[in-house]
DNA sequence: GTGAAAGCGCTAACAC
DNA sequence: GTGTTAGCGCTTTCAC
């Protein structure tokens, strides 16, 4: 197991460093005799280039950061996983960067630790909304940015149609007759994310547009964990009178809200209607209506938009958005009475 | 934005290379002033290192390599995110491999592509056996290994105990009197890990202890997502007689399996008990009893035997076992009758 | 089409 | 305590 490095190759083809450099990366001049040879030549010893001697001297890591805030949440997963695949099919090396505080995102996001810069060629963000002072940061580090889920302005982003996506849910449950909406919001997650507002502002104008007012008291709001949409059904389900429906902006919200409703006796959806946000594989199982977004897509979508930029394809700043879609289980019926 | 090399924080320090990188990287034999002076020169200047050229120059990389079977579930999630903690509190990159297939595979445990070892000084392998020619790679790489979820002999291996877990479910479902109970088993993932067999081992063994013998006609075989519990358990629920009590190997098929139950008629635990494994944070909203693993712990039990080794404080090889613990919640009952 | 040589920016002996 | 000097293993002009 000796390091084998390019001379050895270059040596045992009876060529130079440089030709077995261009050979084995198929540049062109070189005859296909000489290229063929120099790579049977590396496959019979072995050979591996060094990433970090080939980075060092030719300045690019291909390597890509990939910033989340929470890794251990269905969505970041999906993303993650729509990323990696497209990024290791391209050759890409993938370093994960997990943003749970300050110091975390300042790393992540400004040049704490040489920054994302000099470890990467590139960086995709997922759902974190950088500052003004952060995006000049940004800018300063001459390598491509990617926003996942967050509409970042001067910079590749793909997102979905929150607003949309959130009037859907309200408008199936208006159609449905209710008019007495709880809303369980998400936040604070660690930081602040634009899918939160988003859904927020998409829900009220639906009620807006069918002449129902929202009542704020009506509103709670969870972490995105089921353990806080529980929490927060359970306070609102101390009010009277109780809202027929309930809009989580998350699925494990909506789960979480479900629960309470059970504890306190009350039928889904005869009693309340509940729809969630996300479609997680296992919504099924409790028959939850909700909005599906495909975070796979989201992922690949943006490990593209990366490699596109880093090949020198793209020139000007593209925003994708990913539509969502209302699926109708059986945890919304119309309201009783 | 010029490059700021250590040259340059030399030059403006009035002492060489070499001091610079002493005294940034906290080595001995630097004077107090010296540091002082470098240290305030080098933040004036903004001087961040450049990783690969010292990856280059020191022949290590301070990143690990973690290679993950799947991202998107939810255990994996847990498993990396406790990786990744510890890693960047240590000022390690961690860069994410995933093995989605044999390609994939033997990228990341052979030396397909220079294999790990030139780009990371280490690797943590979650939920993957390494056939016995992958150890014999394995141990040719100058690189340590640390295997989650797999107890792989002469290597770091850090599990929880399956075979137990496992049967503290069955004997729950004993002790409340459940004689006819099913399994539904977890596999094919993409490639086999030992969970499943291990799992099913305890099970069998409790069951075997008790003197209840087991019909392999009850056993199923899922896919570890909710959908696979939910086509396992109807399968299941196709036989006379039809078992009383469940034990899945995780909790996304017993999720899938209450749906199948509910679906057909059947009340959870009035007809049906069901246990799962994994206690995922939503768990509690559906009220399922479940073998709690703590994922996390695992990830960062792994990620600290890795720093270990990395930094030389190691010798034999360790086999961490973490435990695991029954939860009881309300899908379980007695058996009706 | 191929080779020679100059780095890339840092670390690690080794001298002093 | 500090400086000098080799490299680390590649890529990339620039000649030929």
């Amino acid at each position: 197991m000796a390091r084998v490095t390019i001379e050895k190759v270059a040596e045992r083809a009876g060529v130079s460093v440089a030709t077995v450099s261009r050979a084995l990366r198929g540049l062109p001049n070189v005859s296909p005799k000489t290229r063929d040879r120099v790579v049977s030549v590396a496959a019979m010893l072995n050979y591996r280039p060094d990433p970090n001697a080939a980075r060092l001297a030719a300045g690019r890591t291909r390597t890509v950061a990939v910033g989340v805030v929470a890794i251990p949440i269905w969505y970041t997963g999906q993303v993650v996983s729509g990323i990696e695949a497209v990024l290791t099919n391209q050759g890409y090396d993938l370093t994960l960067l997990l943003i749970a505080d300050d110091f975390a995102r300042s790393r992540a996001l400004g040049d704490v630790g040489g920054g994302v810069s000099k470890r990467a060629d590139g960086a995709i963000i997922v759902d974190l909304v950088p500052t003004a002072p952060e995006r000049s940061l940004l800018a300063e580090q001459r390598v491509p940015w990617v926003m996942v889920g967050a509409d970042c302005p001067t910079i590749d982003s793909v997102v979905i149609d929150n607003v949309e996506g959130a009037a859907s849910a309200a408008r199936h449950l208006l159609d449905l007759g209710h008019r007495s909406i709880g809303l369980i919001a998400g936040g604070p997650a660690a930081f602040p994310s634009s899918g939160p507002p988003q859904r927020r502002a998409g829900f009220l104008r639906a009620l807006d547009n069918a002449g129902v007012r929202f009542d704020p008291a009506m509103e709670r709001v969870g972490d995105f964990s089921a353990l806080g949409g529980y929490e927060a059904m359970q306070s609102l389900l101390g009010r009277r009178p109780r809202p027929t429906a309930i809009f989580a902006m998350s699925d494990e919200m909506a789960m979480g809200a479900m629960r309470a409703c059970h504890e306190a006796g009350l039928d889904v959806p005869g009693d309340v209607s509940i729809v969630g946000f996300d479609d997680v594989d296992w919504a099924f199982t409790v028959g939850l209506t909700t909005v599906r977004q495909d975070a796979t897509e989201l992922g690949a979508i943006a490990a593209r938009l990366m490699i596109e930029r880093l090949e020198g394809i793209a020139c000007e700043r593209r925003l994708i958005t990913v539509p969502t879609q209302l699926v109708e289980r059986s945890s919304t019926a119309p309201p009783v009475g």
